[in-house]
DNA sequence: CTGTTAGCGCTTTCAA
DNA sequence: TTGAAAGCGCTAACAG
């Protein structure tokens, strides 16, 4: 391995000169630094990131914290942090917590051991405060994305969830609907909470009738399996069945839409669907489900710049917040106007 | 920041101790032991890699160089590596080469510079192996997944490229088919290269007909803009016009599914397609384009363990090759009998 | 079973 | 503009 003192020999200068080129610090004549470079050059040195850290406490790596990085959602984030971090000089180290704050605790001292620069994450529920107050304790930067946390003074990226609800509800409003029901994830994750209160906003708003039996709970993870809740709200009397569903996400909506075509009932024609985030259209053709599809690279790529502003303390003191739009695509599986 | 020596003095033993306590290594009383564990968990100790690394040299990192990993092949990929990362006590570090061997040059600079334990590859392109060799001059084990390198001894986890090319093709001349046209990614890619001999191969055993203007490429980007080979293929005159097209990737044949439909040509009725690899299949129901399935997850499991075991030291010294079979889902893009 | 010493490769600090 | 000394936090090697 070279080291920089193999380069001091063969150049005739003292290591620290040889640290000050790598770093571009200090001042250095043009001839030394030109002698310096073409020793490096030669010996092909590559610097010893381990060794850098123990002293300047810099790691040169950023973490990437989702519940689930197949989630398409959390796939095309990742993509975006891992551009804006090659192209500021950082690696980007990837952690998924299959939304358990256990796990993620584990992580986070994983990477507080690792003496990473900042933590982009999506926290798993309001209980990772603690997690996060962790890193905070050493005093390692990070972002919230996706999922905000109360009372924690940090940069987000956020969706704009209360908009983003209300105007997939009114479409299923405009459609002719009266009777909507909300599959949703465990309301203490922030979006689930946001949504849960945008929809009960939105139903008051248009004087809309609300029933306790049209609220269902499942989970954000790939698998929620919903089948039961298909079953409770099928076997609702007619006059009270539901005849919209809003999926507060991607795989939550094409579930619904899977146990739905498998219990025989018709999708929009007997029950329509509308979820918000969407999956991929590879194929370029109108998708079936109707969604909200949520700008989710830049989450990433806007979330690891305003990481590394934080790192590199060129940042305001006070925290901001970006709230990103999502883009409503209208598919067959709410286009059915009721009378 | 708590360090082994702040445990010491508390403990009232000495750093060395402490480390053996930490590392397991050593033999320690059973008394020692619990005191040290004590003041360990009292003050919250989080061992510094950096330093554990500047001196033991391994760092507890794994690193996972993919072309992309919005591909959902190599997502599943990257969840598969991380589970078995994770659960061996290693952390992932994400690169995305985007099939440029450049990029992947630097990205292997990076990753020698923070002292990576093990990389798990798909390499570029046959290029790649000099970034491969800088591994190993390094003496950094990687495993190469999906694409192999010629003349590279070390462990690999492949696709059985020939059985499924072979099974894929053998379908369509079920079909009737008898002119059938390969769309492929360039042949520096061994993946690419292999199912390339293998449909020539399969044709030749069947005694059918081939023709260079049946040979299109393309490459394995999620954009490969395959608009113009359509075009090409559809110019032919009628009776050398393909009746069926052999897509070598995933997103190739999504392509040439959105293309053909764009240029009004009927899937299956006028040109069938068929695929390698396939993308998820969220909805549960029937796909449309038959697809030959790859156990994804597997390879970055399997290759993280193969890494491991290298990294470890409890590997043989021979390399070792796992070849995973693929699934074929049959879909209505090829599900017509040609007279 | 436990401790001492030295040093990993680099940067910070101070001095020249 | 350059260099010398010290030390980051840890572990290998040796000694007891």
């Amino acid at each position: 391995m070279v080291t920089i003192y193999d380069i001091a020999k063969k150049a005739n200068v003292s290591a620290m000169t040889v640290s000050r080129v790598i770093n571009n610090s200090g001042s250095i004549s043009q001839k030394t630094r030109k002698k310096v470079e073409a020793v490096i050059e030669e010996l092909g040195y590559i610097p010893n990131s381990s060794a850098r850290s123990l002293t300047s406490k810099k790691s040169k790596i950023l973490s990437l914290m989702v519940t689930d990085i197949t989630n398409p959602f959390f796939t095309n984030i990742a993509r975006g942090a891992e551009d804006k971090a090659m192209q500021m000089g950082y690696q980007l180290m990837l952690c998924n917590s299959d939304e358990n704050v256990e796990k993620e605790s584990k992580y986070i001292d994983m990477l507080i051991s690792t003496g990473t620069d900042g933590v982009l994450a999506a926290p798993a529920n309001d209980s990772s405060k603690k997690n996060l107050q962790k890193l905070a304790k050493y005093k390692i930067p990070y972002v919230l994305i996706d999922r905000y946390i109360e009372d924690l003074a940090c940069d987000q990226v956020l969706s704009d969830n209360e908009m983003t609800t209300k105007r997939l509800l009114e479409h299923l409003i405009k459609q002719g609907h009266k009777k909507i029901a909300i599959v949703n994830a465990p309301l203490d994750i922030a979006t689930a909470k946001e949504r849960h209160h945008a929809y009960l906003d939105t139903l008051a708003l248009h004087e809309l009738p609300m029933n306790e039996n049209w609220i269902y709970q499942s989970h954000f993870l790939q698998d929620s399996d919903i089948s039961d809740t298909i079953k409770k709200m099928l076997a609702l009397p007619e006059t009270e069945r539901p005849t919209a569903i809003f999926a507060t996400s991607n795989f939550i909506g094409m579930n619904a839409v899977k146990y739905l075509k498998e219990n025989e009932v018709k999708v929009p024609e007997d029950i329509a669907v509308v979820c918000y985030d969407s999956i991929p259209n590879y194929f370029g053709n109108e998708p079936f489900l109707t969604s909200a599809e949520q700008p989710s690279y830049n989450f990433g790529y806007f979330g690891a710049q305003l990481l590394i502003e934080r790192v590199e303390n060129t940042a305001p003191a006070t925290p901001r917040k970006i709230v990103l739009p999502s883009e409503l695509h209208l598919g067959a599986s709410s286009l059915f106007k009721r009378k």
